[in-house]
Order: structure tokens, then sequence, then C-alpha cells
DNA sequence: CTTTACACTCCACTTACTGGAGAGTTTATA
DNA sequence: TATAAACTCTCCAGTAAGTGGAGTGTAAAG
């Protein structure tokens, strides 16, 4: 498929894939008397974790290793695991810290209803946090 | 309380701190005859929600817009809750987008527990989600 | 009293894009 | 079949949000 489809598939902007494919993260034919890059379903599938992973802030590096441990057949299932599950567990703390942003803006609507809004309620609840 | 201190209390960094100050987002007070940068508690408050919100890609504007419904008396409190219920419904959509990725990941890290690891399981996985 | 830790400014560098110019390609329409 | 609209390409400059390091001043501990 062309640049256009796999960056409406994947959520990202035409530029951006265009950018992953110039620094190597993803690595699409390219047809050689029109220069248009060809993304595979699978380039698809790289795009669309890669997205997902970055809007978690792991770094295109990060993404880079992850998707490593499937094309590299060198590496052990050990270290494939061991990287992985080190991941998840950077996700879980991930999760726990946003639902704790989620309470503290629920905290504030919730606070902020009435007409004469009393002095700042979030800042008292971000100290004792 | 030192600069150092508060990128210690809001896991910061104190250069990432000190680059905050200096565009504006917290206002400490300083020393005039040392220069030092002194930070109130209510000035870590904001760096701790800063920091908070900047993991989850929020960018500093948003952070900025967010910490001034508090310090604009002239902001009805509808304005106020709206951004917040907004804020807290863009929080929602990734706190399913995050599940979804540590559902991914712990996919892959049971299905490459052989030693014999087959061919990629989550490039599949991924196809179809 | 001096070493160690911490603070300051200033400036260059980095990461991960983003915007725009100028030019070729493909598709839909007149 | 012509031509306009929509899509693609490269190249280059700019942006957001830091990060690293040099050179220097301040404060606390031994």
């Amino acid at each position: 498929m062309n640049i256009g489809k796999a960056a409406k598939l994947s959520n990202l902007t035409v530029k951006t894939v265009r950018y992953y494919a110039d620094i190597g993260l993803v690595k699409p034919l390219k047809n050689c008397s029109t220069g248009y890059r060809d993304f595979s379903d699978d380039d698809l599938a790289q795009l669309q974790f890669v997205a997902k992973a970055r809007r978690f802030n792991f770094s295109i590096q990060e993404c880079e290793e992850l998707l490593s441990l499937y094309s590299d057949k060198n590496r052990s299932s050990k270290e494939v695991k061991a990287l992985t599950l080190e991941k998840i567990s950077e996700i879980d703390a991930k999760l726990i810290e946003l639902k704790d942003l989620r309470h503290q803006l629920s905290f504030l609507a919730n606070n902020c209803q009435g007409n004469d809004r009393p002095e700042c309620p979030i800042l008292d609840e971000l100290s004792n946090a």
C-alpha cells in the first residue's frame, strides 16, 4: 500500500511515516521507477505498534528494540521475554500514574461546579498526594 | 526550597526544572544576592502536576492552560470544568490504549516461552488488532 | 579552611518530528 | 484526451522539549 493509506491506518501523519522509513524503523519496499514507498501488512503492523508505544513515551530506540526481538533470530527467547516483561512493568507503573492523574482532574472538575469557585482545590490535592 | 529538592520531589531533573522556570511555567522567587531560585510548596505542586501530565504527552502549553485555570480568577467555573472534562476523556482514551499495549506485550511474553521460538507471534497479533 | 556538593548562566546539541518549496505521478472529471 | 485534483517524492529549515558541558559562584561538612 502507499504511504497515505499506511499513515491513515496507523494514525500517523504521512510526514511521520516517511520519517520512520528514513531512519530505518520500518523498511518498506521502494518502487524503482516512481520512487513511491510500498508498505506491506507487516510494515503496517509495525507502524501501528510504534504509534501506540510512542504515545506513551517509549523512545524510538525502545520501539526499535522491541521490534527487533521478532526479526533477530539470534536472540534467545529468554532475552525476548525479559525485555518484554520489563516493558510490561513500566506500563503497569504508567497505568497507575495515569489513573492517578485522572483522579486528580475529576476531583477538580467536581469541586469547581459552584459558580463562586473558592480557592483552588487542586493545589491542595496535589500537595498531599 | 532549592531547585535540587524541588527536582527530587517532583521526579524531574534539575535541568528540566530550570527550563520550566525559564519559560515561565513555574515562577519561583529568586534570591537577589545569590541568584538561587526558591520554590514554594505551590511551585512544587505545580511541578508535580506538570511532571505527571508531561509523562502522558500533554504538551507544555496544555499544562500551562490547566495550571492557569486556578490562578486566573476571571475564568468562569464552567470553563474550568469543560476543559478539565475534556482532558479526562483524553485520559480515558489513553487508558484504553495503554491497557491494549500491555495486552499485546503480555501476549508476546507468553508466546515466546519455549526455547524454539517459532515465527513472530506479535506481528500476527498486531495485524488483526 | 578547604573540599565537596550544589547553584548559576550561556550556548551548543539532540530527539522526534513538522512545514514548505519545488517537482514528478496517478486518478477523476470535463 | 486534456487537465485539474490528489497524492507522492526529496531537500532543507524550523520547532518543542529538553540535555550536556564549560566556566563560575555559594553553602555545608569535615
